[in-house]
DNA sequence: CAACGCTAGTAAATCGTATTACCAACCGCC
DNA sequence: GGCGGTTGGTAATACGATTTACTAGCGTTG
């Protein structure tokens, strides 16, 4: 703490006053050349730079946009982030991300935490529901997105994947390959995402007359798990089996499908068909490489991006709070990848 | 923007002065308990959540570290940050991280970002060479710590893993077994811990009189790479074909156990073992469990984080830079994990 | 030459909080 | 009843930047 040196400092050292300092950070065509190298030595010199603190005091306006992702540990927020970030960056901003190890205790932290900092927005995905207090930032002047799922407010911008459609993708495309035998393998229904895909599953079995659904409860949405779905399954007789499986995520999909192949009884996709969900990076590296789904998570961050730099242009705009504007809430189409899962080689 | 709310609007509707607003926060039982409830209740009416700009400003305190990264899609990355997260919110501080998308621009940007916050320190793992600006920071009293990487200078703290000593266990783990003649698969040694696990590698085999050390170039450290390089191993007459393959990391182990397992000429581990790096969380899932060589991921975020507020608590007691102390740095030892793709089931 | 408009720069106010120094009132106590 | 101590509170200042309003000097111009 020795060592602060303030804008003063460098005025003093260049002979000039405190506020000519600042114009040659903002208006420095304002200055005559003389002035201007001078200033540029003293800042040199002494290492200056400026206190955001004290800046952000002054302006009220904040270069960064807070980030709070649920288990950035999870396979698929890298990619978002890393869309963020460009799109952040690509306006002169900052990106800060903290980590919600998924106690909404922490999450409201954070979140306090930015809104001390008057960041100018914020991008959230949420474990907890934090609508309310998104609302109340809101009217403080922060803008905000809530991600991967639909805000209940119409006031709050969102984006999110159209799970539903996701699941019927795979689903149709099970049909369309003559599969009627179907098997859902997913864990528990308290996750919305798990649920709306079985919502998709079901709607598209229910229009096909001699096809069914079966539903195959495991305890958790792991790689093992699926190893252990897949023996339990390889036991039953071969006219009991499914003859394709949609698996909540690619993780189960991958247990089941290294289960097989190194039982070799079961052939894949002849004998059962499987398709994943998320499109991780494993996914086409698995020695069957798996057919899944895929949910375009850079274009969810860059969607999520553009909409609070819409909303923080429209706080900071006309004279503040216009009422309750409807805010969008975009929803992205999933994508069917085929690999040789379900098609074979 | 509109509905700033500052503590003088407490202080008014509360019906006292704004230092007794100040004084509920930080020194609650100076106050009455009349008077204390009065202002409870008009943070409440109000929303007042207080400025941090301003507070920083008057208390050239922050409550946040920095984290800069190298590619936060990194697979150990999350892990390492959860820990440091951990620890952070142990001393009621606060974690941001900046995902360096590995432009040594951008890394700069952000380093500069958090020195213009002036937060308390900064944890980082670069992609650039950072060191000059790292002490730069800390003479102006912004602690750091550099992360994966030994410090040169001898005032920088550092932590790391000793990948020599790592792949040393790893070899010697595969002699142990009796196997001698050894395949280290690698891709450019341009990068230090390759090469250290080279280095570690070799040292063993050197002190063992007729074992050999193949080593195999590949393009890329991917599962594909992985798939691709073992079947350029199985093409080879068995004679020829080394009896342990020393994997630089795990995704190109994964890609070979899964050619191997699926071409079912190879066994594993009895006609080649096979042993990876990392210990990511698939090398337990994989058909036959990797073994593998595990950096203490948690640890080292622990380490860092105390090594940080060492620092920090140094940086913020004496009369500042007591000159150019000399900065601890940790190593950590790695750890093997056997699993059946050395020892069989 | 008076009026005007530039140019290059400065002084001072301000942002919202923490803190220091101060004060009034009351209490107890010999 | 005077004195020291506590309790509960306030006024004023400082933190380090930005910004507004102002000015001195100077060339132009009708």
């Amino acid at each position: 703490m020795l060592n602060k040196v303030t804008i003063r400092d460098v005025a003093e050292f260049a002979q000039v006053s405190q506020s000519t300092v600042s114009n040659y950070f903002h208006k420095p065509r304002k200055l005559s050349d003389a002035t201007r190298e001078r200033i540029r030595q003293a800042v040199d010199a002494l290492g200056f730079v400026p206190n955001d603190a004290a800046r952000m005091l002054r302006t009220g306006v904040s270069p960064v946009i807070g980030y709070v992702a649920f288990e950035l540990a999870s396979a698929t927020t890298p990619e978002v982030a890393t869309a963020i970030e460009r799109r952040v960056s690509a306006e002169d901003m900052y990106l800060l991300m903290a980590n919600d190890t998924g106690s909404r205790q922490r999450e409201r932290d954070y979140l306090q935490l930015f809104e001390q900092q008057r960041v100018s927005g914020i991008i959230i995905a949420p474990v907890g529901d934090v609508e309310a207090e998104l609302a109340r930032l809101r009217r403080r002047g922060i803008a905000s997105v809530l991600s991967a799922r639909r805000a209940v407010s119409p006031a709050q911008a969102s984006v999110s994947t159209d799970h539903v459609t996701g699941s019927r993708l795979a689903v149709e495309h099970l049909i369309g390959l003559g599969r009627r035998k179907i098997g859902f393998i997913a864990s528990s229904l308290d996750l919305r995402q798990v649920a709306d895909r079985q919502r998709g599953a079901l709607s598209v079995i229910e229009a096909v007359p001699d096809a069914t659904l079966e539903i195959i409860s495991v305890p958790e949405r792991t790689v093992e798990a699926g190893i252990a779905c897949a023996e339990h399954l390889a036991r039953r007789s071969p006219a009991d089996r499914p003859d394709a499986l949609f698996c909540v995520n690619d993780l189960l999909a991958i247990g089941i499908i290294q289960s097989f192949v190194a039982g070799r009884r079961i052939r894949i996709p002849e004998d059962i068909a499987v398709i994943g969900y998320d499109d991780i990076e494993f996914a086409q590296s698995t020695i069957v490489p798996l057919s899944t789904v895929r949910t375009p998570h850079a274009e969810l961050g860059t969607a999520a991006a553009d909409l609070l730099f819409d909303e923080i242009a429209e706080l900071r705009g006309p004279e503040g709070a216009d009422g309750e504007r409807t805010a969008p809430h975009i929803e992205f189409a999933p994508e069917l990848v085929v690999r040789a899962s379900t098609v074979g080689a």
